[in-house]
DNA sequence: CACCTGAATAGGGGTTTTCCCTATAGAACG
DNA sequence: CGTTCTATAGGGAAAACCCCTATTCAGGTG
């Protein structure tokens, strides 16, 4: 069942984000990266020569606005599923971006597999919103405690087993996963112990 | 953190089983099996030559019994984790296996992502209780209705948002759950999310 | 040194999810 | 025709989630 390529479309003018994004989907074998363009009219031109399921966009497209590319490619493929990036962690511009037609908006410092996390999401049916990304560091800003509660989580285990583990109470680890979907911009239980299982198997990055 | 490499011992005379486990574990970069020990006695020495972390044992191991060696490995090991395959899934045998050390009695019908889920979970100091086996099929003896929540729920959506995504009350996805929980085995919300996960991202089996 | 921030701990309490039970209607199968 | 499987969904108790507040202790910093 579903066994279909999805076609991905990525709008950066920075070559480095697009090969980083090409690295990260390269294990994954329903998802490829068709296209790198590297201004809007470039990404316009790609998508009219043959389609794409869904577009990464840079919403700072050098002197492009990424934000009228959005627009423009929502306008003509309204099946089109686009996920904005940004350096930027503001508000307003995850906003401007959903106005003009983004599924999901993710700041360039989260961590690469968060950005996965997104992309099955939105090929789920699902939706993406990041009220706000972590605060200072790039992907690790954890304490060693909340690391270790992380792992924890990514083997499987209930809050009551692993406050047994750490001979501590519920109430302890529930906060300490608080902290971690805080600090790493998760909004849901289950966002939680999807993260922690990408970063156990695997070790996501760090 | 936790960089480790983990050592393991397989206990089988199926050569095929073996080599199915190896396989599995091969994309693991941190789980190596060291060792396949076609009778008890080689599997004893080769624990005594180099110890390992984790023992993966069959319970009807030729003429020998896999549950004793899971006794005699307990006794001189005891911080050995022993995981128990067998072709049956009776209740019964597993209680043995418990009481004989193991911490893990899986049947090999069970789909190879579960028996990684198993390890990653032992290894995390959690453990591992499958009260009965799926009922036919190896692998996916889920309904079509079934397959799509499952892979819903793969996408990290909640019961509520896959309800509204069907057409359908809540309740209906929880009973969705329900079922594929005990074809699969599974005995918890969070160990469906992962197998849903590892089903969705590199469809596990299939 | 007084002050502030952040980490680790944990309780209170309302909301949501899980999870087991029951139930009905239709399809398939012998 | 009865049985089994599937899809649907409610009731209700238990568990998990999630936001708030609070304390302690350690490290920096003005």
């Amino acid at each position: 069942m579903n066994t279909e390529i999805i076609r991905i479309l990525i709008a950066d003018d920075h070559p480095i984000v697009g090969e980083g994004i090409r690295a990260l989907l390269a294990t994954e074998t329903d998802l490829h990266v068709c296209h790198e363009a590297r201004s809007a009219a470039a990404a316009l031109a790609a998508q009219q020569h043959c389609p794409h399921q869904l577009a990464i966009v840079d919403i700072a497209l050098g002197c492009d606005s990424g934000l009228q590319l959005v627009a423009t490619l929502k306008r003509s493929w309204p099946e089109l599923i686009i996920l904005v990036l940004s350096i930027h962690d503001s508000e307003l511009y995850a906003r401007d971006a959903h106005v003009a037609g983004a599924s999901a908006y993710l700041s360039k410092q989260v961590a690469p597999a968060m950005l996965l996390l997104a992309i099955r999401r939105l090929l789920g049916g699902g939706h993406w919103r990041l009220p706000r990304t972590p605060q200072p560091s790039r992907l690790m800003p954890l304490s060693v405690r909340e690391r270790e509660v992380l792992r924890l989580i990514g083997t499987g285990q209930s809050n009551a087993e692993i406050a047994r583990q750490l001979g501590r109470s519920v109430k302890t680890v529930e906060a300490h996963r608080e902290h971690i979907k805080h600090k790493l911009g998760l909004t849901s239980a289950r966002d939680l112990l999807r993260y922690a299982l990408l970063w156990v198997e695997g070790k996501a990055d760090e």
